[in-house]
DNA sequence: TGTAGATATGAACAAATATTCATATATCGG
DNA sequence: CCGATATATGAATATTTGTTCATATCTACA
């Protein structure tokens, strides 16, 4: 915060472009929707639903969790529209909000296998 | 975890699908790299660079922030392969290690932004 | 309508993590 | 070599967050 001080280097330029590029507001958005799928349990329940739409029951059989902790983080990706879900008889069913999520995620899945 | 119990729907053949795809090592390496990105100082840092290598002042300046926290967020994005670093006389300028994960990003704007 | 199955919720707790403050290290110019 | 600039590091703190446990809600069905 410190602007009095003029750095020696001189690659400062670029800042002005990031700056008016990318309002707080974007940057926010852009690190929360990371964050929610930047936790193993949740990825996986993303992952095992873009196979498909799931009852809770097969989500905690394909994440190999519980009842509970499934049903909170299922809260949380609904919260944020990652995912969505509808009544099926006794089953709630949950499935993808849409399939920008899973683009950005196979690109992820690239970068991590190298 | 309760695998003697049945659910009434029938949407579980996808599970196996998910399971062989992912595997535990790839789940937590995608979920690890989306929690680095996913918090706003060290996506400003992530975007900022992305214009051109900036040394840490630049770096403060363009995150509107404090030296220290910029450089514990510089250690968290180098250690995990993010970002590098080199000497330039006084100053360590960082760039980001591949475009690879401005890929990623480009896509989470658009998302963001509809 | 009462019971069992299916899912959600809330509080409590523990673990992870971002920030701050103080200080250490490293480089350069004189 | 010394002082100033530039960056890194470590400890302490406070906040966030994931999980667990217990319980509540809602639906189907007998």
């Amino acid at each position: 915060m410190e602007d009095t001080f003029e750095s020696a280097c001189k690659h400062g330029e670029n800042i002005k472009k990031f700056q008016s590029e990318y309002n707080e507001e974007t940057i926010v958005g852009m690190a929360n929707i990371l964050k929610i799928l930047g936790e193993p349990s949740r990825m996986k329940i993303v992952l095992a639903l873009s196979y498909g739409e799931l009852c809770v029951f097969h989500i905690v059989e394909a994440v190999k969790s519980n009842q509970s902790a499934v049903s909170h983080q299922l809260r949380i990706l609904k919260d944020n529209h990652i995912i969505k879900s509808r009544r099926d008889g006794q089953n709630i069913v949950y499935y993808l909000y849409d399939d920008h999520i899973m683009k950005i995620l196979n690109l992820v899945k690239e970068h991590v296998e190298e």
